[in-house]
DNA sequence: GTTTTATTTGAAGATAGATTCAAACGCTGA
DNA sequence: TCAGCGTTTGAATCTATCTTCAAATAAAAC
């Protein structure tokens, strides 16, 4: 989304390279695009890259890496006290704050991993798994408060959640709608597709 | 999804099209791969098309259009009996269908409308358009009938739930869950996102 | 102020892919 | 058999893009 201002050589052409491939896809990325938005000539990209598959790959480990981090430590920020169902509402705030207002790395990993020619996939896959990895825990502790839907098929709930959470990226826009009123839309959905229908009154199920 | 085997050239080579579209984006499409794939020399797709763009461009209608017609389709099937609940479960499911087992027409479109440069976005934008309006149709049931959360944001709500379905593309494989379980974990995140709280029961809220 | 090093560039090379085209193929009807 | 038409192709052209490299520029060190 924003690009920093004043940043090293390398920073610059690392976030063009995040906005033209968000914008144009892995195949559609173009060096000499990323190199004016840079505001450089293409072949000092090489300079500080080997290649651009090496550009697009860093673009790519970064945008996963960010992901995980953002989302990590907003869990770990609410301290050990926060509940289940709490949590659950923070990361998906906090994964639509990283997709959506942070940078395009996040965006440029979402729209083009399934893209991606296979030896690229190697080196940011370990990082994805992990951030699954957090979500499974999010169910997890629904599961132990009994506010998990029982019968669930976990692997889909979780992937139909951040496939939402994904998507806003293709049709979300500032100008258009309000951050918060998606936010509170998506933790309902969000809720909807993991907690059992009737949480405050299991007895009347 | 799967490829029709005895069927026209010019069919043969969109749905070839349509397959290399979806798993390598506009700009990675190549010619040359499309022609292999419907068992062909490159040059002999210019005798069905006048250019790649308007092979690309007609993969994209087809796509959007499938879409629209499975769906409307399903739902018209219904009958008027139908209720609100069980519209939105069919449509829930009959988006999968063809999103995942129909053809690569539809997957073609969701995962490259994005990166489309704008001229081609013109003549499939109607269509989406028309869809939208399906979904929304929807809501305008459940709301008719009591159903929809009161205060939602409609638009929010709409794009998080076909984020969610159309992302299933990226992710879901035949061959590692059953398709049954999934239309039922997105059914349930349909309502979820959708449907009040507490539907069968209003008098507790 | 001059030498040294880091950074950037214009020009050229190499390759891949879209497109054109004339020739070849193969089928159908006389 | 052959003339004609629809279809397919190999070869050639054209263009865009990645990449290399030696030279130019800017910055730093002395």
């Amino acid at each position: 989304m924003t690009q920093p201002e004043t940043t090293g050589t390398r920073e610059r052409i690392l976030a063009a390279a995040a906005t033209v491939l968000s914008r144009k896809g892995y195949a559609g990325a173009r060096l000499s695009d990323i190199a004016e938005l840079a505001e450089l000539r293409t072949p000092a990209v090489y300079y500080y890259f080997d290649s651009r598959e090496h550009l697009i790959s860093e673009v790519m480990t970064v945008g996963q890496r960010s992901v995980l981090e953002y989302v990590t430590r907003a869990l770990d920020e609410l301290g050990a006290g926060a509940g289940a169902a709490v949590r659950l509402d923070r990361a998906v705030e906090a994964h639509l704050e990283v997709e959506l207002s942070q940078s395009d790395f996040a965006t440029a990993v979402t729209r083009n991993v399934g893209q991606l020619p296979e030896e690229l996939q190697e080196g940011f896959r370990a990082d994805g798994h992990r951030y699954f990895a957090v979500w499974d825990g999010l169910l997890a502790e629904l599961d132990a408060e009994g506010l998990l839907a029982p019968g669930l098929d976990r692997r889909a709930a979780r992937m139909l959640v951040l496939g939402a959470l994904n998507w806003t990226a293709e049709w979300w826009d500032p100008a258009h709608g309000d951050f918060l009123d998606l936010v509170e839309t998506a933790r309902r959905m969000a809720r909807g597709a993991l907690t059992a229908s009737h949480p405050l009154h299991p007895s009347l199920i």
